[in-house]
DNA sequence: ATAACAATTGAACATATATTCAACCGTTCA
DNA sequence: TGAACGGTTGAATATATGTTCAATTGTTAT
């Protein structure tokens, strides 16, 4: 088995080519990486992170906020929550949610820049 | 019309969510991160981009390095162009595409950190 | 106990989107 | 000129995914 497939009789800059894909991270943490920055990409989700990047805030605070159910705002807030991307402490029937930690702030950051600039 | 509206009734925090409301970026904003973000929200254009921050490269060494079709690789870059995330530069047949600023390395950066911790 | 309420959940639906395939464009070179 | 090749494009298909709706859980208070 080659390590240049399929396309191989086509590439161009062969030397190129491998040098890049020696340095290339794991095809399993490129994944990962898609996988995180998909829940970037809804206008649901960042409102809510950018939202939990000022205070922490109950579902139903959310829900106002951004003018949409409970329902809708408590299943993203669980994709959000199983990539670590924010925490939950319950207070009697209320659940508080908050940021993780700070790369979600980073992110947006860099975010703006770009599109900003 | 008021300014806190659906949910209203079962707001919990006013205040606060009023707060953070005067904090949010406009709409327009957060919808054009979505956008954003979710160009590295797919495996493919997450290699395509990672492949990029080393080197410049032709979209056929593109195909050949992530295994698929120059096809699927071209219809990717036009998103990622538009987006002005990369950018390219033809010399005879070949295009040449590289990232257009650093922003995509800070991006991956942050992610790889958020993943990794 | 039971009513009220915050929140979660699962199923269903509608929409968005990545890849494939075929056709095509523009450049090179024989 | 025309064949070969790198790259682009549009349509079609298959898959993924966000919201809605209804039902349910767990907690508080009467």
């Amino acid at each position: 088995m080659s390590d240049v497939p399929i396309c191989s009789a086509n590439v161009i800059h062969v030397d190129l080519v491998n040098k890049v894909r020696e340095k290339m991270p794991e095809d399993e943490l490129l994944i990962d990486l898609a996988e995180l920055y998909k829940l970037f990409g809804d206008s649901t989700r960042v409102k809510l992170l950018y939202a939990l990047s000022e205070s922490e805030l109950c579902v139903c605070d959310l829900a106002a906020l951004l003018n949409t159910t409970t329902s809708a705002v408590s299943h993203q807030l669980r994709l959000l929550k199983s990539a670590r991307l924010v925490k939950s402490r319950k207070q009697g029937k209320i659940v508080f949610y908050e940021l993780s930690d700070d790369h979600v702030r980073t992110i947006f950051r860099q975010g703006v820049e770009h599109i900003q600039e």
